[in-house]
DNA sequence: CTGCATCCGCTTCGATACTG
DNA sequence: CAGTATCGAAGCGGATGCAG
């Protein structure tokens, strides 16, 4: 039996659905679709199979995930977000706008996972990005944003092209800082329009990425 | 040595600082001001001494939470949330409208702690409270919504003065209903419009408050 | 190969007792 | 009042087993 606070209080309840370990990290790699068993473990590094199997049983009885079967002859199962699940956007949003503040910048060594630029671009922008079409390059990540809707690949005739790397996606999100480093071409006005929305506030702590 | 997801993912980053058990609750309680070692004990029913030690400790390494020494005669140490501390509003906002979509109304024998009628309003209305002067009297405690701002106790000439209980409280924050069972006086429109603003989808879950 | 369950060593939690 | 010390129970992380 799973623990509760056993307060009256929607936060402690909250927490009793969500607040064991891996709880939310399971529902942030569901948030981009289905996924199947061994696909969450593979995205969620330090997870055990053991722990894994209870969050996602404990998610399900508290109808925030839901398993299904796949059609055909794939024959296997996914598991992918409730709406209850998929209400939990805002928490996961408002605690990775909070993290931004103190998680620096990639260290070289980061291994960062498939899609990382489309989902940052989609957490630091939310539906205030300016007008405009921009595609940026990161490494291998390609990622648009044209008039505010955010998109994996590139675009047709964008006003800018940008070809960097995490850290400088990194400043230009979080510290609204264009920094040297990268190659910049087409309207630089408009990617100073982009760096001007980010909401992120940075603070120096201690805490670190262990 | 605190356990950490290792992950670069602010979400992740966040969680290694405020992710683990009763770490959100002690800001819950810090919101409201600085509180001394003892009242946050009692104010967590069913956290231990030695773990609310623990996260005090981790807290304030994390930069989330200060110790400051009262000063004349006092003479005992408080504990008060850092800016980086105040900033988890937004978290704790959205963890307590998802949790109030399947948090049911409160039990008979549910303790409300001290100020609850006042933290309800604030959640649930936020910044969108309709103008108008509202008195409300739930049980003993007494709060009033004046053009959006809200405040303990009473306040001069309200549009709107509503006696009711707990449970009545929920269905008008959480479902927009005005149910029966209160003495309503007054503008009895003025009411309907702050229950239209009720933030809150309601969903049936299996989970209840243990 | 997928989707878990089981076992094991370790850490953390919760309750209580105790100290400056 | 403000914690630390201790101890049994539960949870976590890692490795392995095993059925479909």
């Amino acid at each position: 039996m799973a623990r509760s606070y056993s307060h009256y209080c929607p936060i402690a309840h909250a927490l009793d659905l969500v607040g064991e370990r891996w709880s939310l990290l399971v529902v942030r790699e569901l948030k981009h679709g289905p996924l199947r068993y061994t696909d969450l473990l593979e995205q969620l590094p330090g997870v055990s199979t053991n722990v894994l199997a209870a969050r996602l049983r404990e998610l399900e009885r508290g109808g925030i995930v839901g398993r299904r079967r796949m059609p055909a002859p794939a024959a296997s199962a996914v598991y992918e977000l409730t709406d209850l699940g998929q209400g939990l956007t805002p928490v996961l949003t408002a605690l990775a706008h909070w993290g931004a503040r103190s998680l620096g910048p990639p260290p070289p060594d980061a291994e960062l996972v498939r899609g990382w630029l489309e989902r940052a671009l989609r957490t630091a922008l939310g539906e205030t990005a300016p007008p405009g079409s921009f595609e940026l390059h990161a490494g291998d990540e390609i990622a648009s944003v044209v008039d505010g809707v955010i998109k994996a690949g590139a675009t047709p005739d964008p006003d800018v092209v940008v070809r960097c790397d995490a850290t400088w996606i990194f400043h230009l999100l979080v510290d609204g800082e264009i920094c040297s480093g990268a190659e910049i071409e087409g309207d630089r006005e408009a990617l100073e329009r982009l760096a001007g929305v980010a909401p992120v506030r940075r603070v120096e702590v201690a805490a670190t990425i262990g």
